[in-house]
DNA sequence: CGCGAGACCTGATAGC
DNA sequence: TGCTATCAGGTCTCGC
């Protein structure tokens, strides 16, 4: 069964909530709301807070001191005076925005939290496949407890991926999106990556050499530090604090493309881990 | 335990 | 135009 891609079309309205993404909100909200206090919390949708209560989140939330904001892989965590942590994950459609005034509830809006100065932190997900908690550190260790490293820290060796996919049969790709393996890649950067490192997305992992492993790590480096230093990738929607685009879209080499920019073949269509994959045939072994 | 398929949702689009 | 089928950037769980 061949996989037909989606036009660009298809794809104006997504935005792409992958490390580089979460990255960029990061750093936006340490600039903004660093030393702020939430002075209100609504929380509006029961659908991503697994079991949480609305209630209990605004309550955890409201008064509170912003102390840091930190990111682990894709998930957003903004650390509160009281101890407690804010934990947000932006899933499939997620967008977090800096707003400067109260607008009315608006359908797919989860949360709306009031700042000091009057700006207002609000959560839209039409998907609800992300998450909304507040949680203790405790429960936070055990949320994060098993994620890979970060692949832009100093744990994310060559040597590292070589002992956790020894022996291991699956493609390359399901393993670069397997959270537990190395935190934040998804299905775009993973496709770039894999690309940049002249590797097929179907390999088995445990058949790559530890050379390769280390070009494909210095690659996922490269491609995820150029992707932040262009505030993400964005197809046309919102997507910043600000709602405004990234540009590594412009820099996508095998995403999505139709020729491949290295040797000018024909980018292929495949499904591999049941998502999308684009790869050159030619290029990638 | 490792692996793959399907589920969870809503929205956009292509095709009839 | 209005229906249906298919697709989507992420996890999570289930069965083999």
């Amino acid at each position: 069964m061949v996989y037909m891609a989606p036009s660009i079309h298809q794809l104006q309205d997504a935005w792409m909530p992958e490390l580089p993404e979460v990255e960029t909100l990061r750093a936006d909200l340490d600039r903004e709301i660093l030393g702020h206090s939430f002075m209100q919390a609504e929380v509006i949708q029961s659908r991503m807070t697994r079991g949480q209560g609305l209630e209990e989140i605004a309550h955890r939330i409201r008064g509170q001191v912003v102390r840091a904001i930190g990111r682990r892989g894709k998930f957003l965590l903004v650390h509160l005076s009281s101890e407690d942590t804010l934990l947000l994950h932006r899933g499939m459609s997620g967008n977090i925005l800096l707003e400067l005034r109260r607008d009315p509830v608006k359908e797919h809006q989860h949360m709306s939290l009031e700042l000091d100065d009057g700006r207002f932190l609000t959560v839209y997900d039409p998907r609800g496949f992300g998450e909304i908690r507040v949680l203790d550190p405790a429960a936070v260790a055990e949320r994060l407890a098993l994620m890979g490293p970060e692949p832009l820290g100093p744990a994310f060796s060559a040597e590292y991926l070589a002992r956790r996919w020894a022996s291991r049969t699956a493609p390359l790709k399901t393993l670069l999106l397997n959270q537990s393996m190395v935190a934040g890649l998804g299905n775009i950067y993973a496709d770039e990556c894999l690309w940049a490192a002249e590797l097929s997305p179907s390999r088995p992992a445990g058949a790559v050499s530890l050379a390769e492993l280390a070009t494909l790590r210095h690659r996922i480096q490269e491609v995820l530090s150029e992707a932040i230093e262009c505030r993400g990738t964005t197809f046309s929607d919102a997507m910043d604090l600000y709602g405004r685009p990234g540009t590594y879209q412009h820099h996508l080499q095998v995403f999505h493309r139709a020729a491949c920019p290295r040797c000018r073949g024909q980018i292929q269509q495949i499904r591999v881990a049941n998502r999308g994959t684009s790869l050159c045939p030619a290029c990638q072994r």
